[in-house]
DNA sequence: CTTGACCTTGCACCACGGTGCAGGGTCGAG
DNA sequence: CTCGACCCTGCACCGTGGTGCAAGGTCAAG
């Protein structure tokens, strides 16, 4: 298919297509007799993946890691327990997120509960999000 | 305080204090008689609010917006009802990308769990960043 | 054979969130 | 008084993730 189905198909744009070209996070497609660039169904799945796994927060340059170990994973090239490595890395990291988000997302219902129409109290939300202590800081600014 | 204590107490850059001041997310700050900006512990909660925010992932427009909303209702020029709204929205952005980030953990999870070893099977942790129908837009593709 | 929709390349531009540097002023210890 | 550490402004630059436009080539319908 050409260019404009394929942006079409994966919902993005003609010149993203051509961006992830250029950064190399799609591989460069066949290109019929005019020059015209010739994708198949691999190159829309891996479109797809690329746009989910930005809207899921990832940056591009994750994504091709992850890419990359799975075709390494599957042409042999990378051990499993390199790819068990990285995977238990991005999970605590995804654990970690997720944690934040339900602290800022429990804030923000105590907002919506009406705590925070009382003037006298710290508004939950601002509380949550301004959360930690001070002592390290204190102590590293104190010192030099 | 002045601009590198309140930095380290931040844990920011002296650099991006002055950022976060010209692009209206910080208040900018009295001035000592000889224009050396002095900040206090307000300033400090305000950036340590920023940075925690932007590690949740919120932009610094909706970390403005948020402070906005709060001052605006301390004040009594934002009413009840237009926060409830904000909140109830922000609360489903937060939901939505909490379910998005279980799948991704969950598809990492099976990735460890040695499902992708097998190369006959399509790797879980693609198909869930993948997925979504086809329908769509090849209806669309197909029609103009 | 023309017309319009599509394709090509290259380059410039955008928003976001900073970062750094030059060239100068200020402050406190010694 | 000098020295170093700090401060000021302004401006240029960076990476990330695109977006748009000009100038030209290709292709299929009419």
């Amino acid at each position: 298919m050409r260019i404009a189905e394929l942006a079409a198909r994966a919902r993005v744009k003609v010149s993203t297509v051509r961006f992830y070209e250029r950064r190399g996070v799609l591989a460069a497609p066949s290109r019929t007799s005019s020059g015209y660039r010739d994708y198949d169904d691999a190159a829309l799945r891996q479109l797809r993946f690329l746009r989910r796994g930005q809207e899921l927060g990832f940056t591009l340059a994750e994504l091709v890691e992850f890419t990359e170990l799975s075709t390494g994973l599957r042409s042999g090239t990378v051990d499993a327990r390199s790819v068990a490595v990285a995977a238990r890395g991005k999970l605590d990291e995804i654990d970690a997120r997720i944690v934040d988000l339900h602290r800022t997302r429990d804030a923000i219902e105590a907002l919506l509960s009406q705590q925070c129409l009382d003037p006298s109290a710290p508004c939950p939300v601002v509380s949550a999000l301004a959360a930690g202590t001070d002592h390290q800081a204190d102590r590293e600014a104190a010192v030099p």
